[in-house]
DNA sequence: CTATATAGACAGTTTACTTGTCTATATAGA
DNA sequence: TCTATATAGACAAGTAAACTGTCTATATAG
């Protein structure tokens, strides 16, 4: 059991491997070849709306400095647009441009095609079995469904 | 349905990233405060046997060099230890030592924690269910089982 | 109105990689 | 056997993304 459990843990990491992967090369093939992984947990936080640079950084976990150089990044390649803040001047608000939000659908339907391949492996009741199981774990508030 | 598998997707990192992060504090709290995630993929690869810097490189996807520091690290951390090759001069086959061993032991059993957390989470039923989807989405040679 | 906290830029450092080059050894072909 | 090419891995230098430390401008609380 325990080793069971360990070839578990391990098929979690491959296949977030294949997901961050296949998404990556997705995007390439879309003609987006500037953007790494981090940058779609920045999009992830722009998008919802209001997000400062330290509001990245806090949504990454890492610091100010890092996340203002990411920023500095996606504004010079054309993702993202800083913005004055009315109601404070210190601030800068981060908003996604055309590009961005094409950038973010692109991710979307790169890592639809990767789980697709899961679901066409599993067949689709064990997928979606799958798809419940992983949405329970993650999400604390959502308690088990009557099946 | 696309949405769902955004989500999904999402939940694959988050898993993934939980997993990782639930083994480094595991290691941290069992005494090996001094190993990167890096290291385990290593660990494994060595813990095969017959494996050289070389090997390692291959294994994580590294060049040669940086294997080569990676390597160089763990040996002064003394987890590893390099021993000449008898059939083949130029190479140094990589062994874990005693420490190497038991920090593989330790990764297990924090591995094992994240793990029974999904378990008590999802109840053993659907716990099984994921652990079987995972293994049949990663592993290409095995088939559906039989349920 | 003064003291303290926050947003974020600038500078320098660290780290985990990279490419390029080098030596020693192995192996395949004339 | 000799020579050409490939491989194992070390050394050196460059790069990219993080880090800490410091600074200015602005906000907010007493």
């Amino acid at each position: 059991m325990t080793n069971d459990n360990w070839e578990g843990a391990i098929a979690v990491l491959r296949l977030a491997s294949q997901l961050v992967d296949g998404i990556q090369e997705g995007l390439a093939r879309r003609g987006f070849n500037d953007v790494r992984p981090a940058h779609g947990f920045a999009f992830a936080r722009i998008s919802e709306g209001d997000a400062t640079t330290g509001d990245v950084a806090e949504h990454l976990g890492i610091t100010k400095q890092a996340a203002g150089q990411l920023v500095k990044y996606l504004v010079a390649h054309s993702y993202v647009i800083r913005q004055l803040d009315e109601r404070d001047a210190r601030a800068r608000l981060l908003l996604l441009t055309e590009r961005g939000r094409a950038c973010i659908s692109a991710a979307e339907a790169a890592a639809e095609e990767t789980v697709d391949g899961w679901k066409s492996q599993l067949g689709p009741q064990a997928f979606t079995h799958l798809q419940m199981a992983l949405l329970m774990i993650t999400t604390p508030g959502r308690l088990r469904p009557s099946w």
